[in-house]
DNA sequence: TTGAAAGCGCTAACAG
DNA sequence: CTGTTAGCGCTTTCAA
């Protein structure tokens, strides 16, 4: 910056107004500046910047990222809400800094001006680690969970109160609801269903499940046909678990969906591919990874930012 | 670092040495000092120590992410290569700065010591736009293309090879390749597969398809069935446009595979669970992160690294 | 093994 | 509208 000022016979603190298009400078200084700076491909230093605002405007997003594809985490979820959280963030001048919390995070990462947790899942714990980096925090997960948080999720309760009216509607009155309820947000799910089926006076079976893969949820269904078939409808947590458990019902001979109604969670293509094609509650992640993105920016700037559930719907297909 | 070194009782300088474990500080001395940090709820400044050391730690991964589920590079492959580079570039003390490429890049991406390019796709100009930062350059994608950059990608050539042999091990003379040969990896699949078909006399159709997606694969696959549905092998670019040509298939009353020998690419889940569950050819997305990850830090610190091409292999399942 | 001096490149505060 | 001064927090000389 010295030398450009120099050359264009300025100070360096004009060149530094120059450059960021400052109402300070005059607008010919500016134009005159700007072209000495592109001329001579001058490369500005964001760390000299950040280390003088105190500040480095970067979101570290925070991933479980396990080498497994079945994982809860796989597929086109997290994509998708980083999708949303780069987009809106890049757009707003921050960076988004990818983390895999695996021992102790990057320096880089915890200079960050602000953190987003993708699924607190099972990882209560993963929460408290991010939490003790002492940044504004963002989760995505389950809603109710956590009053002192600021968490963003969809509308949990509401897919499983949907799907439970699907059931009755179509004159369903033995469903099965597939999925670990230690997971908030299938809890969540869990619970919209139950009540609202409790209002007609029925109660869903539970059975244990080991897992958010496509062969937990067909094991489950096979242990479940074993000890209780009496069953018409049926409930997953997830897509996988779904097409699992479609697959378990076939083989035994069941249909889909005239002995048992199947509706799965997250309409992922997977699904809406599936053979039957799976109805499933939609859950827009896309969204989701804006309003995150908001929030944390919301939180840095100082400015106050609450939990938020998102709409979820229903998508009726095959099954 | 100053009011640490007043606490210890030592000099600034010491108190860094102290923090990065430097041997030239006496271990007591070191241990006293973490200690004090700790208590004491230190900070440490990482844009001080970038601006300092003219490097920024940082690897700036470029992806392509456009709000589509069905593109080219949704599911499960960039995650899985994220996943990758992030816990190869985390574990040696580099961050990862995730761009979504709309726009001008956010400064702090142009700091960052490297970048890879996650699909040089059919936008040979992001690869322009990128190499223009001047940064260390690694490039996801198909490797003949382009031999003045650090390419990594699978042996697309010895895919498409692969599944030649297959069909004619299964006797199968009139193929089909599904994909638009514009995009650089198709091209190499269909390289392999049409070259190891010719040393048998045989051409396969390509039939012009119009995307990426499932609907794509479908479209293609029923025009060609009007035009010329004399034929009984069909080797699909991507899982999904060989799910979206099955679809077709059956549709029009045709059997995978008794009449047809389908086999897609990728080895997604979602191939892989469909029903039949889909042949396909395999590529290992975790090695390649990993391997793009060593590959930009070698550049980055000044050590020559070439191309490389991952192997591939052939996943049979049922169709 | 420890320390003093100096400066990385930028910008807020305060004149002019 | 432009400039001067000072300092953000760290680390590499060089000297003790």
């Amino acid at each position: 910056m010295a030398d450009l000022a120099k050359i264009a016979g300025v100070s360096a603190i004009t060149v530094s107004r120059a450059l960021r298009d400052s109402p300070l400078v005059n607008a010919e200084t500016r134009a005159r500046v700007q072209e000495v700076a592109r001329q001579h491909g001058y490369a500005f230093n964001i760390n000299a910047r950040n280390l003088r605002l105190r500040r480095s405007m970067t979101v570290a997003v925070v991933v479980e990222m396990k080498p497994s594809l079945e994982r809860q985490m796989s597929g086109p979820y997290p994509l998708e809400l980083l999708g949303g959280i780069t987009q809106e963030l890049t757009s707003s001048g921050y960076s988004v800094l990818l983390t895999a919390l695996q021992g102790p995070p990057p320096p880089s990462v915890q200079a960050a001006d602000g953190v987003i947790l993708l699924g607190q899942g099972a990882h209560e714990d993963a929460m408290h680690a991010v939490r003790s980096w002492g940044r504004p925090l963002v989760v995505w997960g389950a809603v109710s969970r956590h009053e002192s948080e600021v968490v963003v999720g969809s509308d949990n309760r509401r897919g499983g109160a949907l799907v439970a009216e699907r059931f009755l509607a179509l004159g369903r009155s033995r469903p099965v609801f597939l999925g670990d309820p230690a997971h908030g947000e299938f809890a969540e799910r869990l619970a919209g269903f139950a009540d609202t089926l409790a209002g007609y006076g029925i109660q869903p079976l539970t059975p244990p499940v080991g897992g958010f893969t496509v062969s937990a949820g067909a094991e489950a269904v096979r242990a479940l046909l074993e000890r209780q078939p009496q069953f018409d409808a049926l409930f997953a947590a997830s897509d996988l678990l779904a097409i699992g458990a479609i697959r378990a019902l076939l083989e035994r001979g069941r249909r889909v969906p005239e002995d048992v109604s199947v509706i799965g969670y997250d309409d992922t293509p997977l699904g809406a591919t599936y053979v039957p094609p799976l109805s499933s509650v939609h859950q827009n992640f896309l969204d989701a990874g804006v309003l995150l993105a908001r929030k944390v920016r919301a939180l840095i700037e100082g400015e106050a930012a609450d939990s938020e559930t998102l709409p979820t719907h229903l998508v009726l297909r095959a099954t």
